[in-house]
DNA sequence: AATGAATGAGTATTCATTCAT
DNA sequence: AATGAATGAATACTCATTCAT
């Protein structure tokens, strides 16, 4: 049934997964064509024969995981958000998201925790090619700004399709400076490093594949619960309001 | 004898930082030794003279900002907890940092607040070489472990300075894995990411820099403040507590 | 069966024609057989069906332009001298030929004119393949000598043609050095670079095409009135004869 | 004392020597590097320590080639028209130069007799250069129309040396469209090809190589003076002139 | 301390040619 | 007759490093 087809992959195939083990163990600067045609086995010409060349290679593999993440965050967007805006039970204010009533929250917190899950899930999947598109954008390449994605599609810009759907969801919200800052640094790179460093960190903990990534998504139901006040969470990381509680 | 010093900087000075700023900029294995030599106003040949080949350099480079980093944190613990044992207003428990009283609590989140300032303006003024720590981390170099330093300063090793300084003060503390992995996804890595992102993010943003600072910290205040129950700091962050709040 | 002729040339037609294009414009080193079958829009593999290999097809292109060079010739031997001899209007003498009248020689010189023109406009039609025949022939490559062929046609030896012709004639005349140098350098090599070098001439003056050819066909009559002496066209350029004019 | 410095030829030249040994013998494409630098007898990496790459020898070789042949052909303006002008015994005409009597004449023709010898023998000398000159104006390349610096030395242009040469000597005559092409094709191609086939042409007859000079320099005397009508030198070849002769 | 010259081992890319279908 | 895939041998060019001075 899910019969793996390991066998009967085609050298293009085998190029491309051959190129992303390369890039995210030894860079893109580091890694060889050569390297990658022998771990794919494949004469170093068919390389050129599929691709133009080595960089060709990085700019395919980084614009899939770019289109993938886009439709993952746009599905979040619509699972979540949009339909409770639809029902009812989520209202959405100038700074905070406030939800019918405690129930709803404790509903949102739980599709949040199974977004995370499934964010972090995608992400350890994907975690060479986050290891990649990270390296590329620590380095001044043409790569440098993929990062930044994840911030453009807050952007409130026609070209943005999360701002598109949003849009149409005649939702006028805004997103505080603080706010995206906090997502950026606190929700979105965690997870991005914890991908990223999964296997080093496992081996320097003692720590069960299983464990280590439940404790991670406990430590990002934490972040989250720092913003929760009642009924209402928090579009803004305020130590007054939060040191109150 | 003494003199020349002002005039400017001598060629082996001028040589790692222009070494810093390529390998930044580029990547170790992006950068040429040629590079380095055209950009420090040398000659190449001079660079083998004071260094034994680019990879020397690397490590120069590398050790230097280990060793600040360890310090950085010795000072703290002694500085801060430490003195606080000393005084009798902080106990260590199993799992949680207990103090005398609210007022104690509130000194101490004040330091914390003052570590993490001078933490951040550190990783600032050093983010070239943090930047090159963190792309070498990325890589299966032989620097590719430098990055948990940090861990290692938790261990419980005769090799770190840090826990032989505790056990002096006679703390048999024990981080809990959660509370590691906390540390080290929710408040060291946003360090180092805001770091090495922050000329990136700044552009993107169209925050000042100052501001950006500080609503960074105030970020960073956030996640601690997620683990102040009471009296009490938890050194593990469990969702039933925190949410029963 | 004979039918699919003219709708469009077949595939092996287009790759000569594509191969004789790029020759002679990228020389036949910095033609690469991928250009050819793009040009030809046929797979490249196709171009190993038709021919043996990339040189194959220059040597059948020069091959045929040889031929069509030395039918030319003997043709023009054939139309003009040998008729004539048998007439009895041209004598042929150790150094010169002499015409039993001024008729004689206006009618050999117009017949020449008319030779030249045709020569000439040969040329031009073919002048994709004389170029690449003149790259060659700079060459130390195997076709370095078959701009030599002219001369050949010259040379008392079974295996030329033009020679076996003029035997059959009894025509024991011979070439004097001079003669052959003279023809080489003054005759038909401006006959081969006129050709070579039309498009980019007509591109840096700015005659028309039409006058072009005919100022040049005057200037080849020039060279030939050069030689002209009395009812006598001399083989030999001698200055003193000349000069005494 | 005309010791010449075999051995102590530096690299540099050592690279261009061979560079142009083997690009006049294969042709800019069909060179390798390696060949250049095996003839040289040098380090394949030093030939890219002296030059940018292959065309920047290349470039440099014609840059040098078109610079001494601009230099050559100042001089003669100078040494001879120029001078002539100057004292008298020569005039320019709209389509003729006419000298104040025959011995005028007769010293213009002598002395145009040196300078084809001068410039035969600097072709000679050079006939590695110009054949590749030759090659490469051949083609499409950057240097197709390097071939055609003669005819801009005619240009009335302020860039052109020449011109200026002969405005400040207040020589308003006019270049007729036949005479220069009469100049390029039978007067400078010749010695053009002369120069770039004379080793093959050599072979091809058995004529000793002085011999072949000398028979190739009274062949262009022929054409100089297929223009000599009295005391004229005409600047245009018209046949019903010279046929009328 | 400094440098121009030199080099061995790579390194991405190309290209004529072949193969299986 | 035609083609997509594949390949070995080159080929221009690079780069860390060394050497002689």
């Amino acid at each position: 049934m899910v019969t793996r087809v390991i066998e009967s992959e085609d050298s293009k195939d085998r190029i491309i997964k051959a190129a992303v083990q390369l890039f995210s163990e030894k860079g893109f600067d580091g890694t060889r064509v050569s390297d990658i045609a022998d771990l794919a086995d494949v004469n170093k010409a068919l390389i050129y024969y599929y691709f133009t060349g080595k960089e060709d290679i990085l700019d395919i593999l980084l614009r899939q995981l770019l289109n993938d993440i886009t439709a993952f965050s746009m599905d979040f967007i619509h699972t979540h958000l949009i339909s409770m805006i639809r029902d009812g039970t989520l209202e959405l204010k100038e700074d905070r998201l406030t939800f019918i009533d405690k129930n709803a929250v404790d509903s949102f917190l739980d599709s949040m925790r199974g977004y995370y899950r499934k964010a972090v899930s995608y992400a350890l999947e994907n975690r060479q090619i986050i290891r990649i598109l990270m390296l590329e954008s620590l380095k001044n390449s043409k790569h440098q700004n993929d990062l930044y994605l994840f911030l453009k599609l807050l952007n409130k810009n026609d070209n943005n399709p999360v701002y598109k759907t949003i849009l149409n969801a005649d939702w006028d919200f805004n997103y505080s400076d603080e706010f995206i800052l906090y997502k950026f640094f606190f929700s979105m790179m965690p997870i991005i490093n914890f991908a990223v460093y999964f296997d080093d960190y496992k081996n320097h903990s003692d720590m069960e594949e299983e464990d280590l990534i439940n404790r991670f998504l406990q430590s990002c139901q934490t972040t989250i619960n720092a913003l929760v006040c009642g009924n209402e969470i928090l579009m803004r990381n305020d130590c007054s309001i939060i040191e109150s509680r």
